[in-house]
Formats: structure tokens, sequence, C-alpha cells
DNA sequence: TCTGAAAATGGACCTTT
DNA sequence: AAAGGTCCATTTTCAGA
């Protein structure tokens, strides 16, 4: 599962979660390795799945997706069919940006993305309210995205 | 605060959402637009703040961050100067991966990266405990990561 | 690590609406 | 003017020696 990574490939990694476009030359001078051995630790990295994939962050403001909104939500069964379908109807909705099934005192986290209100509340009815197995759930609306990302900790001992 | 996009715009944000690293040739072939034209209107969603930036997506469980936790702050008092404070803690954390000021029955809503419980312990007590602004925290500790990722929906009419 | 070929990016310039 | 297309120079990637 975990992936032997050295201090190279830790610091490569640091550099490229925050910027994938800096050129592999840059990236060498800053970790003090050739073009082309950094080259390779790429490579290295995406086949081995620790870099996933590159993607391209766009603003939400800028695309008129004003509204971020963090949902609870516990189920009435946790029956594994019941579970995976919801978890599929989550997945599926591009409105959802992240959901996570959790422990504790709710089932499932959900980050949603959405343009207004009154889309939320079409969404709501869409996901929890016609969904039978949806207990309760309880909305949180963002006023402020303090920090948003997917980095993940790397840390380096120099 | 929002840009105009057409058509293209918005397919070529699906694509480059997903995958950042398909060639701008592919992408003209994609959308139907030539590579310049493509290159160009990629330079402009930049410039404009629609593509933020790009970035590598790490695996969490690759790089030994196993656990993803969800946690829920109250405060004790509003005031701007203590809430900047706490943001500013909570931003700066490099296992805060997300963070969101909420209106609702909680204050913060934080997604954490740990590479163990002990550690988390850890940190509630460097970001939670020694903090005498926070009323209480909920701790959600997730089991599966259904669906992860920072895409914003871009609808296309064909 | 170095060198060089292949690929990708991005600008110049002309054409269309 | 604004945006597309073609062509060409520059930069970047990536494999072999």
């Amino acid at each position: 599962m975990t992936v032997s990574l050295d201090n190279f490939d830790r610091k490569l990694l640091v550099e490229v979660q925050q910027d994938a476009q800096i050129p592999q030359n840059e990236l060498g001078a800053r970790v003090n390795l050739s073009t082309a051995a950094v080259n390779r630790r790429l490579r290295r990295l995406v086949d081995e799945g620790v870099i996933e994939r590159y993607a391209a962050v766009v603003s939400p403001e800028k695309v008129g997706c004003a509204l971020t909104i963090v949902t609870m939500v516990e189920v009435e069964s946790e029956q594994i069919d019941l579970l995976d379908a919801m978890k599929r109807s989550f997945a599926q909705c591009p409105f959802v940006q992240q959901c996570y099934y959790v422990a504790g005192e709710w089932d499932f986290v959900l980050v949603l993305t959405v343009h207004n209100m009154d889309q939320y509340t079409e969404l709501t009815r869409q996901l929890f309210f016609s969904n039978n197995n949806v207990k309760r759930f309880k909305t949180l609306v963002s006023m402020s995205r303090v920090k948003v990302g997917l980095g993940v900790p790397v840390s380096i001992d120099e």
C-alpha cells in the first residue's frame, strides 16, 4: 500500500502539489537534481500511484458556484446494499464535491458546490428527501472557504 | 466576480479539471478547436482566475496518511480578531486539508489528513484544547472516502 | 549526467465574422 | 475589434548512450 519515498521524492511532491506546471529543470534546481532525474522520479511517482493525476483547480465563484455547503447525513439502516446505493447516488451528483462515509454521530459528510440556495433546496429533495434511508440531515452553509485543497502533508527531514 | 464563458471554455474546463495533462492538440480535437485557440483560451482562463492553478493530486494512502477525519468546531466568541486567529491557525496546519467557516450548529468544519489516531490526538491538543476560544468540537472518522475532489460543476448546453 | 530527438507550448501573422 | 486558423520558433519532455 505505502511506497518508500526518499527526501527527493518528498520535496518533489511538495512542489508539484502546489504547482504542477513548474518545468522539470526548475524543479531540479529547487531540489538539487538533474532534469532527467526529476523526470524519472515523477514518472515513477505516477506509475506507483503516488501521484494519482494532475488537475486544474477552478475557482467556484468565477463559474457561478458561489455557495459551498457542508451537509451531514444520518441513515436509517446500515445495510450494505442500501449504503452502496447511497454512496453511488452521492458520488454521481456533480454538485457533490466530496463525500465521506464516517463513524460518529453522523454517517455521511458531504461538501457541495451549488449556484444558490434554491439549487440546494432542489438537491436536498433529490438526494435526501426522496431517499427513505435518510433519517435526518443537517446543513452548514459556508461563509468563508478558509482553506481548500487536496494537499497531503509530506514531511521532509533535512 | 463571475466571468462569461462560452461552451468551448466550459468543455475545456470539464476536460482539464479531470486531467490537466491532455495536450492542447488533443483538447482541440475533443472540443473542435485548433491547438492555438485552445492555448489562447486556457491562458485567458488562467489570467482571469477561472483556473486558479494546476496541481498534482497525491494519494494519501501511498504516503502514509491513512486517516481522514472531519472535525466540527464551535467557538466561544465570534469576535473578529479571535476568529481570524483561529482561521490562521487552521489554515497554517499542514494536516488541515480543508477548513470552512460555516453558519449553523457549528462554526468551523475541518477536513484533516493524518497518519494515525495518535497524531490526531496530538493535533486536537494543538489546535483545539490549547485554544480557549474553542468551546467544543466533534470528531467524525472517515471509514471511506466515497468521493474526493475539487471539481466544480460546469454545465454544457449543446 | 549529458546529448539529442520528439512533443508540446505559445507567438506572429493572416483571415473571417 | 474579437476570435479562429496555419505556420514557425522556443521550450520542455524524455529516452539512449
